[in-house]
DNA sequence: TCGGTTTACTTTACCGGTTAAGTTAGCCCG
DNA sequence: CGGGCTAACTTAACCGGTAAAGTAAACCGA
């Protein structure tokens, strides 16, 4: 309950001002080798901590980067929420982190409480339901760097890190169709996501690359965790027969189709088969494991986290505004043609 | 890059005292009406957001808690920590999380800074090789509420939330005692965390209990991870015949010897059996999935918060020292019993 | 021996809020 | 018609630091 010790303490004690004991620990070059022992030596006795908030209160910076994301329990967000705070400690910043359960409203509110908190930076993922872009603009014009990653706003002139849901989905669909397979199926997520919006795009490009067509029956869309996968293979079951490979969103969305899939007794990969955008820690523990994309969490929290940092040094320069991180297909015992199925 | 707007910006705009801003924003009732209106309608279009670093500096309280933990990318902390944050927020408590990768040193210096930081009191799970209790004994001296969960130190005094390990190891054992297992193994954790101590306690407790003993080469100790169970199979291998059954301290060491069972081609739960103290989302996709021990990680990591805050509200009121939330047995397909291996 | 540096401080001001203690004008009441 | 009260402010002081400008003594060279 004792009072944190403060300059002024430790300069009454000695009988000196407080801004000479706050020189002299800060070693300046004014203040006499005897006192700045001293006043080091009582610092140290007293248990004496600088008080951040005032420190933070006076500099212009306050090297604190505000970091929102909608969850933490998600595979991807955990790693590159990891990687961020490695790389941010590495540079001497301090990361605040808000969680917004995937309400666009209490993003908001944790993006005004940054914004009070004067951090130098904003690093967000939007949630599922993000569509008022109102707070962003805000953001970025009031000064605040603001870079998003994963779960991004695009076209709106915003810095987006993200995979490349694109290329990666199609590269994938790509080696599906060099397995055999014709008849594709989708599980997708929320339409308006633009990640739901680039995989699909992948998705259909590389079908159309080969003069492949899903038939209408075989898309469904629904959100991203494993109920949506769980609930999209009953749809795609109620539309009519299923197609000979679906390719999920996410890899929740996987897990919850092999799930369905085991209740029901279809065989995957005999039955249908399944690939997806995402993987897992578990994947190799998982009877089959599924062949699907890696994305690379660490690499691009590290990425938006150093983008922003650039442009917290640099106002003026003009930053790239949308990288996607080249992904990799990662070979799991799904998509395993039709000719091996038996 | 615009500078952000302060109490004195508005009041000079107005031609009142800054003093008169700050009680109108917090609707004070000696401003007057017409006053007030002014006020907020000029914060309003100005933007004006108030400072926290300056609200904070003058508060006797900064409602926020500092969040210590070893790392994020760890089921049960992923979990507890998404709890934490909700709870807080409910409760309009800010937390700072810093990450100590498991970094003794890199602990110590987070909880200089969230102390620099005045947070109003500390949450921490400590890291695999936190020895020197020097620091926390001095958060505590020095007034800050402390409560540690899950990982926690013990006997000294903090307030300490955690699985109820002695006894779920104990329940588990029994139940595999029950299932007709005689013989067992233990893979453990490092030496000297109180989780692989009273893991290791309840296992003991429950074969004594009934009369076993567990053979001294089928005891072997490590780390918490799947790296850990991978190499301490093989050590059980090397110290000859295999247990009928063995307890893996953490559900990533129960996966790596899983993983090298696989590899060596011997049979879980034929060849031997396996339980272990932990669960992940992932088991029921596992082959074969894992009898082993739910932890209660939200209920953990709200009940630590909720005791630190009661810590706050009255710093008088002692606490008691040793919560052991209950834990209960999540049963797999794993631990069938001897007579149902084949 | 006098003016210019240096050294080692101190004083003042500021960061952006909050709280406590004035101050002034208008009003009511006896 | 003067004293007390209230409404609606303002001023001063503080939270705990930092930066910039000021000052006094000692030293130093011409």
């Amino acid at each position: 309950m004792s009072k944190p010790v403060t300059l002024q303490d430790i300069a009454n004690r000695l009988g000196i001002s407080k801004v000479s004991v706050s020189k002299a620990l800060r070693g300046q070059s004014d203040i006499g080798k005897a006192t700045t022992e001293k006043v080091l030596a009582l610092a140290h006795e007293l248990g004496y901590r600088p008080n951040i908030l005032a420190q933070k209160l006076s500099a212009k910076h306050t090297r604190t980067i505000g970091l929102v994301v909608p969850k933490i329990a998600h595979h991807f967000l955990t790693r590159a929420i990891d990687a961020i705070y490695i790389s941010a400690n590495e540079q001497n910043y301090e990361i605040v982190m808000m969680v917004s359960e995937e309400n666009a409203e209490l993003e908001r509110k944790h993006i005004e409480t940054l914004l009070s908190m004067r951090v130098d930076g904003l690093l967000v993922s939007v949630t599922e339901k993000t569509t008022d872009v109102e707070i962003f603009k805000y953001v970025v014009e009031s000064g605040t760097p603001l870079v998003f990653f994963d779960r991004v706003i695009e076209d709106q002139g915003f810095v987006c890190i993200r995979s490349a849901d694109e290329q990666g989905a199609s590269d994938l669909v790509e080696y599906a169709i060099n397995k055999g397979y014709t008849e594709f199926g989708h599980i997708g997520g929320y339409e308006q996501v633009s990640i739901s919006q680039h995989r699909f795009k992948g998705f259909m490009k590389a079908l159309d690359s080969h003069g492949l067509k899903p038939a209408e029956n075989h898309i469904v869309l629904g959100g991203f965790s494993r109920s949506d996968g769980f609930s999209g293979l009953d749809k795609l079951l109620e539309q009519g027969p299923l197609p000979q490979i679906i390719f999920a969103v996410t890899y929740p969305v996987a897990l919850g189709v092999l799930l369905r899939s085991r209740e029901l007794g279809i065989k995957i990969p005999q039955d249908v088969d399944l690939v997806c955008f995402g993987n897992s820690e578990y994947n190799e523990l998982i009877t089959p494991s599924i062949t699907g994309i890696n994305q690379p969490a660490a690499e691009i929290g590290v990425l938006a986290l150093s983008k922003l940092l650039e442009q917290i040094d640099n106002p003026a320069k003009l930053i790239e505004n949308n990288i996607n991180v080249p992904v990799e297909i990662n070979v799991g015992n799904t998509c395993v043609g039709p000719g091996r199925q038996a």
